[in-house]
DNA sequence: ACCTGAACACCGTTCAAGT
DNA sequence: ACCTGAACACCGTTCAAGT
């Protein structure tokens, strides 16, 4: 048929059939021909519209982190604001969590990821706190968020209670994690979050630059 | 040639090519024929050593963390031991980075990384810690030290200043971030241990629980 | 401009055949 | 028991050919 009288394809149905096969069957799923076969179109169709599967899978996740509310930031107290902007961002991992693992290399040129690293240290900055502390809040943060966004820790143990009988005195009870993944996993974001805030609140009197105006 | 007289591969030599080439060359560089041809060997040799490529992951990461040193729990005060352990497990996946985006998957059943596990929580555990806390603190403790390890936070921003010039107020800077890389991420590491290890401290009086003898 | 068919250089894995 | 060659069903990407 060749070319069809009004285009068949488009960025926007090929990132929303990608990230529907990703998330249904997981990351290494998502093949060119896999994705084409969906869009009821050949492969190289695909290379009318973005240069490379990896600019696929880029937009998909940068879809994904432009859904992330960053409207707390100059809004709401430095803790307060960090502490809603770490569940908002979480929660839009959660939502594509077989994503994560391609997110996590850093925002590169992906437009949202950089606009929402922007709001982070702006907010900081804007706070008072020297470039030096925001980098260095902002990489915390980014470190926490995608370790506990990038897979369960209680799904991370085989649901098999002969894996851990001998070898392993003190996971006795290891096999019933799963049981408790959100207790578990959501637990520990909230302890690690509250701990991570708390201790850069300790540290701010001693650094704060009062703002110019 | 079929079978030769003494086996030319084996399951140690197999882990340790596998680990040169994504180490050299990238998680994606590693193929089955890619590491046949550095073993002098045919691609379907491996199968009579590991059942599948899979396998042969696994392996190498669990070889990976077998190195961290786990001599602190039952030895330092728990504080102390969980400081020194997450210093040698970040180090150990620092010195594999392209291997850690396949460890973080959770322990599994690599007997290296349940070994870690139990450790961990055993120690909390004989600590006094109530073993809801141990497991939460061990959780967070995981998505800490993975995210840090997965990913150079500083690496994540291009060095390309126009890229921040236009769109990104705050980031004017972002694009000096990869040159001081060390300072950014290490700072960082240390930033969020320190506070998660005060965190957990700051609940400890009101939760733990006499140890029995 | 946008889709197709054919092709290239790859994959992981199976299996019969060799020693 | 352990290696090989051939084969199967896949990959990502290029490119000339069609409208």
């Amino acid at each position: 048929m060749a070319r069809p009288a009004r285009p068949v394809l488009s960025r926007q149905r090929i990132i929303e059939t990608a990230t529907t096969i990703i998330d249904t069957e997981g990351l290494p799923a998502l093949s060119t021909r896999r994705l084409a076969r969906e869009l009821r179109v050949q492969a190289p169709s695909l290379y009318n519209h973005f240069a490379t599967k990896e600019e696929i899978l880029d937009a998909v996740g940068d879809a994904i982190i432009a859904g992330v509310d960053l409207s707390m930031f100059g809004r709401d107290a430095w803790p307060d604001a960090l502490r809603s902007w770490a569940h908002a961002y979480r929660a839009a991992y959660a939502a594509h969590p077989n994503v994560v693992p391609f997110l996590v290399h850093g925002p590169g040129r992906r437009p949202a990821a950089l606009r929402l690293a922007d709001a982070v240290y702006g907010a900081l900055v804007d706070a008072g706190w020297p470039p030096r502390y925001a980098t260095r809040i902002g990489a915390t943060m980014r470190f926490f968020i995608a370790g506990s966004a990038l897979g369960s820790f209680a799904l991370g143990f085989p649901a098999d209670p002969a894996l851990y009988d001998e070898n392993y005195p003190h996971l006795t009870d290891a096999h019933r994690l799963s049981e408790h993944r959100s207790e578990v996993d959501d637990g520990a974001f909230e302890l690690g979050l509250e701990s991570l805030i708390k201790g850069f609140e300790s540290l701010y009197p001693a650094v704060v630059k009062q703002p110019a105006d």
